[in-house]
DNA sequence: GGTCTTTTGTGAAATCCGTAACTTTCGACG
DNA sequence: CGTCGAAAGTTACGGATTTCACAAAAGACC
């Protein structure tokens, strides 16, 4: 039954919660499958089928509840609690995300800020104050910390990454430009704009043989 | 032979032209597709394939020339150009986005910036005016901009995506957290750092029946 | 309570993708 | 100039995902 769920469904899980969330607000009690798909441009099959991986949820003839459905996702994907986080790297990239507003409403707390700029050590960054990069390890075994955000410049990313793992990290969520090494449980995801569009340009070279 | 080619495919492409430059900057000379796949976490086989439906790239036995393969990548995937794009919003997001300075050395140039706050109209930022969102439409249809990036509250995103596809864009990047609905023939890729996190919390959930 | 409509849950088929294994080519060395 | 080792290119297989299509369930209406 819950036999080794493909990474995939499990992606596509926190998109439906979100669909399911704005549905909610609307007012609106029960989804089909259909309509669901029809939101988030995927096909009703693929739903019931992501669905059924975890049990059965819906009403034959009806559809889906959806605040049902919401809190079971939001259980089953862990989002119904609050997760410490910390950042690796207050320099630009890393004030942006300290500041950005969009963790915070999800359950997604920065309790500890770390750098290695000693500049910048002792300033508050987004409500918590930045510890030098030394003091990384030993925090992370004194204090709970779920997710750790890696945003250093490349070249110090995978130290980053092999600190936060020896202090018993199990998440990482990095934003610097390298393929980071981590052991087989330890889950890590990347946030790569550049690799994105450098995806998207091969879509749309005109004017070559071959462009489109 | 050139027969559609899977988007994973081309997903993959980036990270070996990104993993070259770095060995071209080592000074190395030729790769081969197991120590590539070594840097990378990825199957030479995978590697060997992928490279192969686009030509022979390599020489047996020898491996792959560094800065040959690199070239070639570079010019499969259209970063051996530059792209003009523009940026719509211009919030906190779209700020650290302009400032954000990982675009420019890949041949991505911020060319325009639109915002419908009427204060921020006319401000310069990361060296561009910033325009009214009314005028969009008009500005691509005017100027050359080849991708757009969306970085509006979620609210607003559908319809700037809509301007955009309207003024010919094909390439969008997104950062505003929902599902945009584009035709077809526009490739667009979405950054969402919460959706990555509320994917990975599922795989961390300790304590729990069923939990790790 | 029976029939009709709708939409789920699901097994089977189809497709897509990755891996392994084999063949070929290249350079080196004797 | 022939043999050997290494690594690319390629084909075939197998596994993973997606799609399809149908049976079963639920409410609505009479």
């Amino acid at each position: 039954m819950s036999l080794e769920i493909p990474e995939v469904v499990i992606n596509r899980l926190p998109v439906y919660a979100r669909a399911l969330t704005e549905l909610a607000q609307r007012g609106e009690s029960v989804v089909s499958s259909q309509a669901l798909g029809e939101l988030l441009d995927v096909t009703p099959a693929q739903i019931r089928k992501d669905l059924s991986y975890f049990g059965r949820f819906g009403k034959q003839g009806r559809g889906y509840n959806v605040n049902g459905l919401l809190s079971t996702l939001r259980e089953i994907l862990g989002i119904d609690r609050q997760w410490r986080l910390c950042l690796v790297g207050v320099g630009r990239l890393g004030q942006a995300i300290a500041e950005y507003g969009g963790f915070g409403p999800q359950g997604f707390e920065i309790v500890a800020a770390f750098d290695a700029n000693p500049e910048l050590i002792g300033q508050e960054i987004g409500g918590s104050p930045v510890h030098p990069i030394e003091d990384l390890e030993r925090y992370l075994h004194s204090h709970r910390v779920d997710i750790g955000i890696v945003a250093v410049p490349a070249p110090a990313a995978q130290s980053v990454v092999d600190k936060l793992v020896a202090g018993g990290i199990h998440a990482i969520l990095n934003y610097a430009p390298i393929t980071a090494h981590v052991p087989r449980d330890v889950v890590i995801r990347h946030i790569d704009p550049v690799l994105a569009m450098q995806s998207m340009t091969f879509y749309i070279k005109r004017g070559e043989p071959g462009g489109k």
